[in-house]
DNA sequence: GTGGTCTAGACCACA
DNA sequence: GTGGTCTAGACCACC
């Protein structure tokens, strides 16, 4: 009996107003900083994960053809593509205004959600704790 | 003579990414959470908002709609756009997946840029110190 | 009579090792260099510069969107692209790499193709003297 | 006890947008133009290369092949691959046609990259210098 | 097998 | 009208 690696958790909403091959992006760069995958793992290939998520395998390749632009993953034609190991490609200064942009709208949301101080502080609180951006798995 | 209220502080990206309405609605919602705009006032109106941006009516027509539809903002036709009572229109169940949606996100991006705990941490801290949802301005 | 505007001179060779995108990104940077295009300008729409060229709109719309990622051009969703102003994205250690690749190119090619120093030079400086980065055409 | 030739200086990038065949084929021609390989001297075997390399023997089949098409290197069978004289197989006008083309592309892309006349030039003669196309080694 | 490119044609979002 | 996204399916280059 062969053996098989577990799908990959992803979920494509394609009613979403962002595009599918945005969703594809942002869960795969969840999964990396959640440690499912590790720099060196196999994505799986475009044609089976196109076959898994039910989409159109040129959709997948243009996820993973922008994840490679930003140095996530690595691909290699004729072999597959890879999780990159993290290396930083932006500058100082573009790496604080992204943070201080999604601070921004993170805060400007809490206060049209009516967030107190307190209960914003145990949420952010809550989540870092359980955040482990250099530990190995 | 007429009084002129002072001009809202908006500034249209043309070539960003994102949709010129959506650059809208994010700006007046971040106005009134730093309660540059506070509930009652009233906001210009679309032909003068439209001419200050330099954008096209049906534009500003749109980002006014969308606020309406969230309840952010009341409009009445003949008078003008208001800004509203904060009043949710949400679950609590969905308020919290939201924000927590939105952590995500923040900690995901977070952990591709390289952030630290204690970097992060700091960061959080400083808007937070600085953040005043329920004073009154 | 209606004025139309000179259809830009690209000429495109399917047979061609490299791909139809690529050829596009490459001569209009060229006509950029060459300031047959210059800033502000509108270029074709993707759909009038795929019947020019007879490829796929997609194949055009490829083009534009790398340009944009360059830095080269603007492009707004129902507006249309435009040259943008020269601004440079890339370090200096970037810029100075990637110039040095090529003349690595240059120079071996030129070798296998057995030019002489000075024959290399006086094509060079032909080339040179009639260049005008900055000059306004 | 054999006497090994040291080992040819070919660094693979496998995550370069460039095919590997294509890599090899430029460094040899590379070594080539920079007389650490002469007219006559022995090229690694294909096995070995490949070895070395880390990469499928069909890969440095496929470069070899190329190389002989171009004139380059002179297989037999058995023997193994050899550097070949300097000749020239293509005509004046091509010879010059094809490096107007490479000209062109330093030109556009230094426009682009924003190097002033003087820059430009700067970098072209140091590299001329040390260029000794014709001087044996 | 892998990823890369292209076509044909569709629908949507935007101004 | 504009550009953006997606599907269906094809062919190619590479390993």
């Amino acid at each position: 009996m062969k053996l098989k690696r577990a799908a990959l958790n992803i979920v494509i909403d394609p009613d979403a107003p962002i595009p599918i091959y945005m969703q594809i992006i942002i869960q795969i760069k969840g999964l990396i900083a959640s440690k499912v995958l590790a720099p060196g793992d196999k994505l799986p290939s475009v044609r089976k994960l196109s076959r898994q998520l039910g989409v159109n395998p040129n959709t997948v390749a243009r996820a993973y053809q922008e994840l490679e632009r930003e140095g996530i993953i690595r691909t290699t034609r004729g072999i597959g593509a890879f999780v990159g190991k993290p290396t930083l490609k932006v500058s100082a200064q573009q790496r604080s205004e992204f943070m201080s942009r999604i601070l921004d709208y993170l805060f400007t949301e809490a206060y049209h959600l009516q967030y107190s101080k307190e209960e914003l502080y145990s949420m952010f609180m809550q989540r870092l704790e359980q955040w482990n951006p250099d530990k190995s798995c």
